[in-house]
DNA sequence: CAGCATCCGCCGTGATACTG
DNA sequence: CAGTATCACGGCGGATGCTG
């Protein structure tokens, strides 16, 4: 079943809801960047999904491909203004995840220190 | 493979990218409700699919479930603190969802109506 | 370098029926 | 009323290999 569309809040969701989608809004926030480039800092992501991914935003207008023939080809990826738009959401999303949702890692580590410091005690 | 642990951004994402989250804080915001008044204000969810996601939200300290020993059984839902933190990100979503996402079936009347007087001329 | 093709597994979700 | 149980499906994402 189809989400609601008539909620714009849901609308949105749906655009931003993909698993890499708000890393690629992330990355591209700071310039344009080649298809390699997005390749190293999304850790992980396959080209497959990276492709889908800058090809579905970009449908969207919220990405802007420029492909430059040349050998070896260049294509350099960049937001547009309704790319941009997204910006004060992620750093909402930030400020929230870093308030409210603590890194599991980090506490594991400081859950370790702690418990070592008592374990040595 | 996971996301980005390190991202508070994701970590945000996460907790928010399920097809009826954010539906959920939305209409939790007003404020409580019960079982069924949420299963009727999101129109078409499953019984299950509530039951997860409330658990889920009530696991990550989003939403608060109080139970009252009642024939019938009654179940109030409300949002914590940290679930009334995310409303800020809503309204920002609902902006951007006005602002940038057009509602694909107001676009078809209006089409529909523009077209309709062109031939009607 | 920038991708597409193919196959596959997982998870969220849905439908239906049933219980305390 | 407030769920749980069971079954099934679709789509996203991952892995690998190949092309212009």
């Amino acid at each position: 079943m189809a989400v609601d569309e008539s909620c714009p809040v849901c609308r949105t969701a749906e655009v931003v809801c993909g698993k890499w989608t708000l890393l690629l809004v992330r990355d591209l926030a700071a310039g344009t960047l080649r298809f390699c480039e997005l390749e190293r800092s999304l850790t992980g992501i396959s080209p497959r999904t990276l492709s889908l991914r800058l090809r579905a935003l970009e449908e969207e207008g919220i990405v802007e491909r420029h492909t430059y023939p040349e050998v070896p080809p260049r294509v350099e990826y960049a937001l547009t203004e309704k790319g941009r738009a997204l910006l004060p959401l992620v750093d909402g999303m930030r400020a929230y995840g870093e308030r409210w949702l603590a890194r599991r890692c980090e506490d594991a580590v400081a859950a370790a220190l702690v418990s070592d410091v008592a374990a040595a005690a």
